[in-house]
DNA sequence: ACAAATATTTAGATTTGTCTAAATTTATAT
DNA sequence: ATATAAATTTAGACAAATCTAAATATTTGT
């Protein structure tokens, strides 16, 4: 597999495999910022390996052996994440365009050793899912704290109100988007929820916990 | 910068830019596993880019801009090698391949950042010099450690003296190639050495030292 | 000095991935 | 139901990097 092919399986995978409708040519021209006519070219290329299913003016699904090819770059993309964000110190808005590149490398043995060397990350520094080596995952939701229950431990992925004032007090309180967020104790009486971030525990108001959006896996 | 452009101008530096001669097409074509044509065709477009001077029939040198980019590839080549040996704990002998694909990874952050996280090495796996992001480098040599001074520090790449009985000696007393080792002190009487490996100090008759060679950086 | 050997370049193809412009198919709207 | 619009494919071109075969330049040996 080449660069280019990699990248369009990737586009295919993320434009939703999981949708039973095919995926149309332009949606994949604009995702990989090229024209349709490149496109159609490239479908038939991964036809003729098995990667997609395409029949022209009908659109392209992947293959199960396309949908593994999708699953092990974005496993490589993502633990290449985790890496420049925990050990090499980017913070988690500048890592995909490197990860970009760095998926592309070829050595089995080199994401073997990766992952274990980052202690098996179950999650990127998105919150989102790392595939195992045999294409296995759990999904991933994105859901605000108020709604989500006592345990669940996720990513911060956004804010729901984005005032001045509320941003200000995620800073004052040293929660930042990227940070990973556990639930440690829920209070019934207003709503408050007691949490863990960067090895802190503290407790927020119903109105924060409203406002405050995780990126967490699905139970099973 | 291509893939290829890199990879070319990186072999024509390694092909001796230090010799005041020009390189030869068919030297870099066996160097580059590729056709003499090839080459030439490469080196016209390298031309084109100001990174080499070039005349027909003549040979190829690599102009300034053309060395500092080979010094920048091969810093970066480096300093991946000794992160897959130092923290993915590869063997010095598995890396070359991966990190040849490495070295091509675009981003000045990422590189500066793995440096910091590396501790700075002066030197990769196999005792080669990693040039600064400036191009400064010491140049190394390969020694007999009975040929080297109080001090001298390098990293343990041949044997002169390949009988099963020398290599099972090293191997006995925990050394391999690829080791990085110490000159502590050095005996008139009957030239043994007393040096460190692996922060284990040890003795060695003068006939290992004269049988074991040390890649080390040339002082100044 | 000149023929033979060697090195290098040129000419013409090929593969990969891209593009524009034109043709064709499918969808939409009256 | 049919004309327009939108989506998609085809045809033909191009740049990058490679190759083979042929042409040309340089070196070497006598
Ligand atoms: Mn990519
Ligand atoms: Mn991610
Ligand atoms: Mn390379
Ligand atoms: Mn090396």
């Amino acid at each position: 597999m080449t660069l280019s092919e990699e990248d369009y399986i990737k586009a295919i995978y993320h434009l939703g495999s999981g949708k039973e409708q095919p995926i149309s040519t332009n949606a994949i021209a604009v995702q990989m910022e090229t024209k349709p006519s490149s496109v159609t070219d490239m479908l038939k290329k991964l036809s003729g390996k098995n990667m997609v299913k395409y029949k022209k003016y009908k659109g392209v699904s992947l293959t199960e052996h396309g949908e593994l090819t999708a699953l092990s770059i974005i496993r490589k993309h993502r633990l290449w994440e985790v890496f420049l964000v925990d050990k090499l110190g980017f913070a988690w808005d500048e890592v995909h365009e490197v990860a970009e590149q760095l998926e592309h490398i070829k050595s089995d043995k080199l994401i073997d050793k990766l992952d274990t060397y980052l202690g098996n990350p179950r999650v990127d520094p998105h919150g989102d899912p790392i595939p195992s080596k045999e294409g296995e995952f759990k999904k991933s939701v994105k859901k605000l704290i108020s709604e989500l229950p006592l345990g669940s431990e996720g990513v911060c992925v956004g804010v729901n109100d984005s005032s001045a004032a509320f941003l200000k007090f995620l800073d004052k309180n040293g929660i930042s988007l990227g940070d990973t967020l556990k639930i440690l104790e829920k209070e019934d009486f207003d709503g408050s929820v007691s949490i863990e971030v960067n090895n802190k525990e503290m407790r927020i108001s119903d109105q924060i916990a409203s406002n405050l959006f995780l990126e967490v896996l699905e139970k099973n």
